[in-house]
Parts: C-alpha cells; sequence; structure tokens
RNA sequence: CGGGGCGUGGCUCAGCCUGGUAGAGCACCUGGUUCGGGACCAGGGGGUCGGAGGUUCGAAUCCUCUCGCCCCGACCA
C-alpha cells in the first residue's frame, strides 16, 4: 500500500491539519466556496458533543426550541452595535417565488434578533421569567478566509438565550453556562481551557460582557471554541421585551446568550492529534475501540474470527463504541495504520497466539503512562486476558481519556510564559509563537491595538482568578502605566 | 479584498516552454496466493486536461476572462 505519511506538525501546521480533516474523513470542501461537508467521521464526533452537552444544558434547566433561518433585515438594524459588528458578514436573500421581496431577509449569523423578539410577545410579568432555552441550528457568515472546521460560512452550533429579571441573574446564568462549556471541554474534549473576560474590543456586537473559553493549539495559537455574554438589557430595549416587575413596575429584562461550534472539532484535532493521524478522546469518540483479527490460514481465519466476533459481542453489550474490521482485502498492518490516522482510542489485535492462550492484544492510540512502557521504539502493547476484558476496556478508555487531558494541560503550562514585563519581551516571545503570554494592561484601547498591530497578537482573555499569576503584575507592558489587570496575549485563530 | 502558488482519471503528479488529439504511481474491480506494522501476481474499468471565449488546419499546451483551492496579510466563532 506505502500510503504517504501525513506532513510533520512541526514543518507544515497548516498542511498537517488539513490533510488530517481530509484523510480521516471528517469532511472536505464543498463545491460552494467556504462552506464544508461534514462527514460521517466527523460529524459522529460532533453528535457525541451535542449529546453530551445537550445533558448538560437540560441539568442546568435549558429547553430546546427551534428559530427560523430567515430574519427580516429590520431586525438586524435596530440594535446599532449589532448592526455594525455583523453587517459585514450577512448573507442578504432579496429573492424568493421568482420575485424581489418587499423587505430582504437576512440568513441568520445568530438569532438574538429574532430571538428576542418572540420573547417579547411571550413575557409578560416576572412570573414569565427567567426564560432557559437554546437552540441547536446553522448559521451563516460571509468569510473572506475560511477553513475546514475552524472558520467555514455555515457553521453548525447551539446557541442559548435566556431573559432574566435583574442584572445580577443575568450575570450568574452568564457565568454559569461558561463553566457548563469549560467543564464539557475538559471531562469529554480533554482539552484544558482558560475562562476569562473579553476585553471591549473582543466583545460581541450588542453584548455588556463577553467571556470565553480559550484553548492553546499545538502550534501555540489560541483557540477561543466557546463565548458566554452578558447583553444586558440592550436587546430587550430595542425588541421590547419588558415585563412587570414584583414591585409592579414595567421593566426591561436582561440577557444572555452563549454558543459553541463545530469549531470545537477542529480545536479538537489540534490539541491531541500527532503526526501518525487523528487522536479522539475515548468520550467523543465514535469508534473507541476496533477489533482486528489476525490469522494465515482458513483454519485459523475461523478460529480467530469466532474469537473476534465474541469479543465484539461482549464489549458492545458492555456500551462500548466498538468496530469489527472484517475487510479481507487488507493486511493487518495495513489496518492499523489506517485506524491510527482515523484516531480510534484502542485497537485490539486478535490472532492465532491469542486465540490459543485466550488473551488479546491491546495497543493504546496514545502511550498510557499508567500502563508498562512499551520497549524502546516499539508501541505500547497490553496483553490482556479475555476474562478481565470488561473490566479493563472502561478502564483504558478512561485512563486514555485523562492521559489525553493530562498530556495538553501539561503543553499548555509548558507554553505559558509568565510575569512578561518588557515590551521587547512579548514581541520576542510572539514571533517565536511563544504561547500563552501573561503580562500586565493599563487598560487602554490604545496598548491593546498596538500590540496587535506590531506583534499580531491580541488580548485573549482577563484570566478568572484561577488562572492568574501569583505575582499581580504592576505595570502594563505596552506603555508602562499601573496595570489594571493582568491577561494573557496570544495570536490565534 | 491585496500578494504569491496551484487546478490534468478517486488521490499525488508528469506532459505545457518548442501545439499534432493524454501518461505514471497509488487507489478501485475480477481471480488466485497472502495476512502479528503499510502483501504479491495476472487481468480490467475509469480522465478531453477547473469553466467560458479566442488564435490555429489542429489547443491540456498559446491568449483573454472567469471559478475554485492552498499559503501570507486585513476581518472574524
Amino acid at each position: 500500500m506505502a500510503e504517504d505519511k501525513l506532513p510533520k506538525r512541526s514543518e507544515d501546521f497548516s498542511a498537517w491539519y488539513n490533510e488530517i480533516v481530509t484523510r480521516a474523513e471528517l469532511a472536505e470542501h464543498s463545491p460552494v466556496r467556504g462552506c464544508m461537508v461534514i462527514r460521517p467521521n466527523g460529524y459522529g464526533i460532533w453528535e457525541l458533543m451535542q449529546q453530551a452537552l445537550d445533558r448538560m444544558f437540560k441539568d442546568t434547566g435549558h429547553v430546546n426550541a427551534y428559530f427560523p433561518l430567515f430574519i427580516p433585515q429590520s431586525f438586524i438594524t435596530r440594535e446599532a452595535a449589532h448592526v455594525e459588528g455583523f453587517a459585514p458578514e450577512l448573507a442578504v436573500v432579496t429573492h424568493g417565488g421568482g420575485k424581489e421581496l418587499e423587505e430582504p431577509l437576512v440568513v441568520r449569523p445568530t438569532s438574538e434578533t429574532i430571538i428576542y423578539s418572540m420573547y417579547a410577545k411571550w413575557v409578560q410579568s416576572y412570573r414569565d421569567l427567567p426564560i432557559l432555552m437554546n437552540q441547536w441550528a446553522n448559521v451563516v457568515r460571509w468569510e473572506m478566509r475560511t477553513r475546514l472546521f475552524l472558520r467555514t460560512m455555515e457553521f453548525l452550533w447551539q446557541e442559548g438565550h435566556t431573559a432574566h429579571e435583574t442584572e445580577q441573574q443575568a450575570e450568574e446564568e452568564t457565568l454559569r453556562m461558561l463553566g457548563v462549556y469549560r467543564t464539557f471541554m475538559e471531562e469529554y474534549l480533554a482539552m484544558p481551557a482558560v475562562t476569562g473576560l473579553k476585553t471591549d474590543s473582543e466583545r460581541f456586537a450588542g453584548a455588556l460582557r463577553t467571556y470565553s473559553t480559550e484553548v492553546l493549539m499545538q502550534d501555540n495559537k489560541a483557540l477561543q471554541n466557546g463565548t458566554s455574554h452578558n447583553l444586558g438589557q440592550n436587546f430587550a430595549k430595542v425588541f421590547g421585551l419588558q415585563f412587570q416587575s414584583r414591585e409592579g413596575s414595567l421593566e426591561y429584562a436582561w440577557n444572555t446568550s452563549w454558543g459553541v461550534s463545530t469549531r470545537m472539532v477542529g480545536g479538537l484535532i489540534m490539541t491531541h492529534s500527532d503526526d501518525n493521524g487523528l487522536v479522539t478522546p475515548p468520550r467523543v469518540a465514535p469508534i473507541q475501540l476496533v477489533i482486528v483479527p489476525i490469522f494465515k490460514t482458513d483454519a485459523e481465519k475461523l478460529t480467530v474470527m469466532e474469537a473476534a466476533e465474541e469479543v465484539f459481542r461482549i464489549i458492545k453489550a458492555a456500551g462500548v463504541r466498538v468496530k469489527l474490521d472484517d475487510r479481507d482485502s487488507m493486511s493487518p498492518g495495513s489496518k492499523f495504520y489506517d485506524w491510527e490516522l482515523k484516531g480510534v482510542p484502542l485497537r485490539m489485535e486478535i490472532g492465532p497466539k491469542d486465540v490459543e492462550k485466550n488473551t488479546v492484544v491491546i495497543v493504546p492510540r496514545v502511550e498510557l503512562s499508567q500502563e508498562e512502557a512499551p520497549k524502546p521504539g516499539k508501541k505500547q502493547k497490553l496483553f490482556i486476558s479475555r476474562t478481565e476484558l470488561l473490566a479493563r476496556i472502561p478502564q483504558l478508555l478512561d485512563r486514555l481519556q485523562s492521559q489525553l487531558y493530562e498530556n495538553a494541560k501539561a503543553r499548555r503550562e509548558a507554553n505559558s510564559i509568565r510575569n512578561v514585563t518588557s515590551y521587547d519581551q512579548v514581541k520576542e516571545l510572539v514571533a517565536r509563537d511563544a504561547g500563552f503570554i501573561y503580562a500586565g494592561w493599563c487598560g487602554s484601547a490604545e496598548c491593546e491595538a498596538k500590540v496587535k498591530e506590531e506583534t499580531k497578537a491580541t488580548i485573549r482573555v482577563i484570566p478568572f482568578p484561577e488562572f492568574q499569576s501569583a505575582e499581580k503584575p504592576s505595570h502594563c507592558v505596552v506603555c508602562g502605566g499601573s496595570a489594571k489587570h493582568e491577561v494573557i496575549w496570544s495570536k490565534a485563530y
């Protein structure tokens, strides 16, 4: 077969990423520029993400609904900041049914306007609040430059939209959902996320405050993969979302919105995968374990397949997402490479020797520090008795899940540079893609813009206390004025 | 939208400069032998050269326009 190897991450990270996406059959370009077809391998990951998130949303009291794709253009233009933010990336429908429309329809870039206009109809009194709703949808934003999963003109996401009596309740909701995202990313995607507040320049168009989760990719660029906004009363005022308060007065509701998208799939790839291909954390792996039977003679094939099928049934019954690779046109070695490329967490080999000894061989996609170390230059192979399988496989999946998280977190820590006090050092660090750069900032948009202009790095976030350095910076790394915040600078996707 | 690169069977690419009517490897199909880290032999199917227009007796090859992809920059989840 002699398949070509992937480009190496260290040599061409972009090419490596693109090759993984297409060769692992996650997605490919559509005939329409900037749009993508998500193939079953990629969509399977997204489905598992959806399932887990949806459960978490329900557990925090949210319900799902669906609002339409088309939004009257006039809705978008009502909220000043919102229009300004989205105008350049709107797709507008001007014709329908063969006639020019009286009012053009915007293909939703996000649904604040249509949703809050509806909430306004549904809410009369404080008794109707809070509204805690979510929708799973596609949205369209006209983009100049696109990349599969990371930035496409149409993407899939969920957008939560809530309405509350008080600013404090809205703020609590905003932070609660940011926390849900972080938990989800860490527990399911094995992605260590830094959470914090966005600066004014990075804030969502129409929000009071925007918070985000930021994850460091293997090329040391940051990926914002979740945002949560406290919208204040901006949209409520524009769409007349009012309620009679407990005191009898008429008040505008306080809104929040929060979303994550298929961009997370791209982040997942860039966090864990290696030069052999995709690496998928077990909890979001469409196939968690693949069984590769090995045999020479027909007699061996018979006994090996019988054993493989039995193991398959047992493991499947235990709730593991397992596949038996019974393709007979491919050699086992070739299958090994194939499943490594596709990121399956565990591979099981069953051959004549295993049948004889009533064992199987398991090879984890990523080396597990808790298991016996491999021989130098070899892959880690675990020899497991068939009688232990039901206990061992879930354990190995768990260990792989946490191993990926530990690896990613260690990498992030190794590439977080704290207490940077000179601007020259910032320039030097950004120039060599050093990662997350923690430094003081005076809070001025001028200093922020200067750094962006001169280095391409932006303030990713004003990190929450648990991420802040032990020693608080005293001066702005740009102007030398007194520091208002410690911020994280980094190049970003 | 600016700069650069590239579009030739499913994939990677040769052919283009010096026009003469399309080729390789891999993949795919059939049969056989194989199978513990990318198997081998034999046979076979498949492209009109991104698209449109032009020059020419004749265009993958020359010219014009256009579409798309990739990289870099400005904008962004």
